[in-house]
DNA sequence: CTAGACTCTCCCGCGCGATGGAGAGTCGGA
DNA sequence: TCCGACTCTCCATCGCGCGGGAGAGTCTAG
């Protein structure tokens, strides 16, 4: 007696993902359906599961579906893609490091802007607001 | 003698936004035309000049285009839009003291996989990544 | 008068990760 | 046999701020 895959609203239903998304998965690669029932039917092994996991995983960690693929592809080859998710991780930090700094940059501009604003200033016929100076 | 208002293209290279972009801006309402030529021809007044570097400004300070017609709606209605844009930016303090927030999270939750990292876990077949456990 | 610069409208595409719906086919239980 | 649940493919849409290009019309200098 062995496994003949499940149908896409069963493994919807165990993993907590949309139908659809399941289907956008396997069509990018991320998610290899086993093969298609008589009728036409993705079918997908249990392994799936530990798969989509995995992806939800990274996913919240910020990386992208084409990251997440990189490292799908090492898994595939047979090894442990801990060294390529490890670098992936590595420079989602860097990219956050980016945003914040800029983040920072933008709030510390903001906020020079408002400790010196003016609620009624004098009108300027040449700017729209004379708090801006533009 | 009276200014009869320039071609999409002279306000383009005086204010240093493409030809698409400003024809954009006026299709959405942020950017008025005062006319059109008889040829069809939209024709600009000298204030665009103003109007594009305010929303240069209120844009690189990171509000939508969006609420940047909200102001300035209410410098076209004759008011000064301080008090609109000062809101206008205390919210979008709000809105990057939040993203921070996210990120130091985010970056939080990274470093601490990456600081318990084994480079060459024991294999477990029940999970793709034994450092992320799933 | 003509070449070429300029402008017009209209429609498509991007990134990214999906979501929604139409219309058709498949499957299982009563 | 028939209903309803399920699945299929294909195509469109979202947000956001534009950019590209086709095909047609307009203007201006020589």
């Amino acid at each position: 007696m062995q496994s003949i895959g499940m149908k896409i609203g069963v493994l919807s239903r165990r993993s907590g993902m949309t139908v659809k998304t399941l289907r956008y998965y396997e069509e990018l690669g991320l998610l290899p359906a086993i093969g298609r029932s008589e009728g036409g039917y993705r079918l997908f092994a249990e392994e799936s599961l530990q798969r989509l996991e995995f992806i939800r995983r990274l996913k919240t960690l910020g990386l992208s579906l084409e990251e997440i693929q990189g490292c799908l592809a090492v898994h595939d080859a047979g090894d442990l893609p801990c060294g390529d998710i490890q670098r992936q991780l590595e420079r989602q930090i860097g990219r956050i490091d980016g945003q914040i700094q800029e983040l920072h940059q933008l709030r510390k501009e903001l906020q020079g802007l408002l400790a010196g604003w003016q609620s009624h200033p004098a009108k300027d016929s040449e700017v729209i607001c004379p708090n801006l100076r533009v």
